[in-house]
RNA sequence: GGUGGGUUGGCGAAGAGGUAACGCGGCGGUCUGCAAAACCGUUAUCCGUGGGUUCGAAUCCCACACCCACCUCCA
């Protein structure tokens, strides 16, 4: 069964069948570097991690480009406000995105290229586009793409040229210098103080949009497999990246389309002027990353989503839930009384694999995560209600392994903590020793105080049929 | 004005013709020296409102009411 996603060219659910077979050529619009990147942004790249990790688990190669716009007005405004270049700004930010991606388990892309690497791609293609009449060039240096000859514009954004004028008519403002109020800036001329590069048509920088296309063709080729975004980028961005690239290749540019909804904050849209505006090193500051993940992949990523503290709050005692099934079978495997499982745990272990074929039927279905965390939790509920009667590593290990497989694939439970607090923390172990001994010569007040003590440090123990357990709080 | 989406239990969130996944929370219980964790049961006779189609609708159709987003830099 193939996988289907969402194409929002064709605004239906396609099966997805790649360029290649079993390759899968995939961009996502990534950041302009002029600040650390917010909650909104972080849906995004959560969302498509996400993706990407599921391709890459049904057993595509997959070929992940996500951007970095290194320069803009934005850029140039900040890094003026700030006093430092736009390259020094571009490289400050691009280390803190690495950061703050890394805190939300989002993998590095394939290619991180940056707009700036790909300014002789990007003054190519604008060539190209004078040569063939889809561009022309105005006083001040500007290139401008020409919207009118490019038959199917809008059709990404499902509009055509009139419709759009009839939405944006007291917005748009009138540049006579344009043939076209939608036709887009390729390049813009130099101005003073401003970076700026060599063009045949004169000095200057290119536009936003040209970037991408660039980006994408030098990457991934002429026709990309999939193009990712956030959905407020359907028009213009996405929409003028293919009225350039289709201009100058003559090929379809994405085959499929897929942009996330937008993130808002206590039902409000982001913003800085609301006093809402989160970036996710705010909200690393209150939570663990791997929460906030959880948190944006517990909707569907066409839905709109709310950000809130509450639902955090819930989604984390979740997670804790989750985690506690991991803690117990690895416990469990270290204190097995028994090496193999015996038949009937082999006929479990088999069983829970129904939990995986549910998973992927989800995850098949336009990627989604709700159904497959749903079923994460089936699968953890079902493990939890056999765990305690099982004593064989071989069960607790296949279990642990099914559980961190489909977590995994979501971004999540992959930090073996247990493990590492196990070698570090001696004293702890010695503690918890003391109190199972305790325990055994049934003197509860030392076993008692022996926990008292441990919850002081920030230490919960549980005991099991295999032991004492304990982790931090 | 145009376009897209939404309105499901206390809070979130799935479901898109056959009688309401999942998470958090609440209540009751089991296990346990006590806890913790876990498990079991229970918590929406009903899915914005009013009509209609159908043997049957939260799911389809028609109105209406709210809400959000996009059409402008924005993920």
């Amino acid at each position: 069964m193939p996988i289907r996603l969402y194409n929002d060219l064709t605004r239906r659910k396609e099966e997805f069948i790649p360029l290649e077979p079993g390759k899968v050529r995939f961009y996502n619009c990534g950041p302009t570097v002029y600040g650390r990147f917010h909650i909104g942004n972080g849906r995004n790249f959560v969302v498509v991690d996400t993706i990407r990790r599921y391709l890459m688990y049904r057993g595509y190669q997959v070929t992940f480009v996500q951007n970095f716009t290194d320069i803009d007005d934005k850029m140039i405004a900040r890094a003026r406000e700030r006093g430092i270049t736009v390259a020094e700004l571009a490289e400050e930010m691009i280390a803190a995105y690495h950061e703050d991606a890394k805190a939300l388990n989002i993998l590095p892309a394939d290619y991180h290229p940056r707009a700036t690497e790909v300014i002789a791609d990007q003054i190519a293609m604008i060539q190209e586009l004078l040569d063939k009449g889809y561009a022309y060039t105005v006083p001040g240096g500007d290139v401008y793409f020409r919207v009118s000859k490019k038959e199917d514009y809008g059709k990404l954004s499902h509009k055509n040229l009139a419709e759009l004028m009839a939405g944006a008519s007291d917005r748009v403002d009138p540049d006579d210098r344009k043939e076209h109020p939608f036709d887009f800036a390729l390049w813009k001329g130099q101005k003073p103080g401003e970076p700026a590069w060599d063009a045949p048509w004169g000095a200057g920088r290119p536009g936003w949009h040209i970037e991408c296309s660039a980006m994408a063709r030098r990457f991934l080729g002429d026709t990309i497999d999939i193009h990712a975004g956030g959905e407020d980028l359907i028009f213009p961005h996405h929409e003028n990246e293919i009225a350039q690239s289709e201009a100058v290749t003559g090929k379809p540019f994405a085959r499929y389309w897929i942009h996330n909804a937008f993130l808002n904050v206590e039902g409000e849209k982001m913003s800085k002027s609301k006093g809402n505006f989160f970036t996710v090193r705010d909200i690393l500051q209150e939570y663990e990353g791997e929460v906030v993940r959880l948190y944006l992949l517990s909707a569907h990523y066409r839905t709109q989503l709310d950000f809130r503290r509450d639902l955090v709050e819930q989604t984390k005692a979740g997670l804790e839930r989750l985690r506690n099934t991991v803690a117990n079978l690895r416990h469990v495997a270290r204190n097995a009384a028994a090496e193999r499982a015996t038949p009937e745990e082999q006929e479990s272990l088999k069983a829970l694999g129904r939990f995986r074929e549910r998973f992927v039927e989800y995850m098949d279905d336009d990627f989604h995560t709700p159904g497959a965390i749903a079923t994460l939790y089936d699968l953890v509920r079902e493990i939890n209600s056999q765990v305690s009667a099982t004593t064989s590593r071989e069960w607790a290990e296949g279990a642990l392994a099914l559980v961190k497989e489909l977590a995994g694939v979501l971004g999540l439970l992959q930090n073996d903590r247990e493990a590492e607090e196990d070698a570090l923390d001696a004293e702890i172990q010695a503690l918890v020793e003391a109190r199972q001994a305790a325990r055994k010569a049934k003197n509860w007040a030392e076993a008692d105080r022996i926990r008292d003590q441990l919850n002081a440090m920030g230490i919960i123990v549980e005991d099991t049929p295999q032991g004492v357990r304990w982790r931090r709080k």
